[in-house]
DNA sequence: CGTAATACATCAGTGTCTGATGTATCAGCG
DNA sequence: CGCTGATACATCAGACACTGATGTATTACG
């Protein structure tokens, strides 16, 4: 009954975030339990990881927040993006596809040539 | 003529060094030549980050190393795989393989249902 | 003789995650 | 009516790894 859960390598929070957001206003719990479903459970977020995250990127000017009732009728902070939000999300979808490629080429690469 | 490589995401760098070690043994400048190589020169290792980085490998006994003469007569350190270390590539790689599944659903997902 | 490549190493600064801790409300159950 | 678990926020010390700067030294080339 072990907790096979993926940590979360640093660094790779934001874009999630971003992600989950262009679904759509959402407060800071339901981001997190919307990114362990769509993960099929895999990915595990910590809430000492999470509100300083939406801090984080509302600080950069990505995502706008307010104070409205959920749906259960309690209050929550909302957090939705901003125009800047959306493209940094493009950019940064863009960055990780290119770094899992290039891992993925070295992780994959056969030797060339002589060792030094 | 901006620099556009990549920048290594924290706790992804030990891997590439297990994986490039075992195409054979090889001192610390050829490591990150080779990776640079096989990522086609996208992905930025900084010397920085090398060098700690193969300290703590060999502490925690995936490396082994000793001092021998590179191919250009010069005195190197060169580094070669434990059998630990090929067990914790193995696994690495795994983990990392998983990740970027779990990542990629939550970037691929669609939102279901409602927002909260 | 100067420069570039080879080869090592250290370290302050920075930023992000983990895990613990704390507050508070609400629903459901017995 | 009191308990528990889910909802919802937040903070913070500690750990850790990467960046970028700096430093040493040798070899090759022109």
């Amino acid at each position: 009954m072990s907790d096979t859960r993926l940590r979360l390598i640093k660094g790779t929070f934001d874009v999630l975030v971003l992600k989950t957001l262009s679904w759509g206003p959402a407060h800071g719990y339901a981001i997190s339990r919307w990114i362990a479903q769509s993960s099929r459970d895999e990915l595990k977020i910590e809430e000492g990881a999470l509100y300083p995250a939406l801090r984080r990127l509302e600080e950069r000017g990505l995502l706008d927040s307010e104070w409205r009732a959920s749906d259960t009728g309690r209050d929550a902070r909302f957090y939705a993006l901003t125009p800047a939000g959306r493209r940094a999300l493009r950019e940064e979808v863009a960055v990780w596809e290119r770094y899992v490629k290039s891992f993925t080429r070295v992780l994959s690469a056969r030797p060339e040539g002589s060792i030094a």
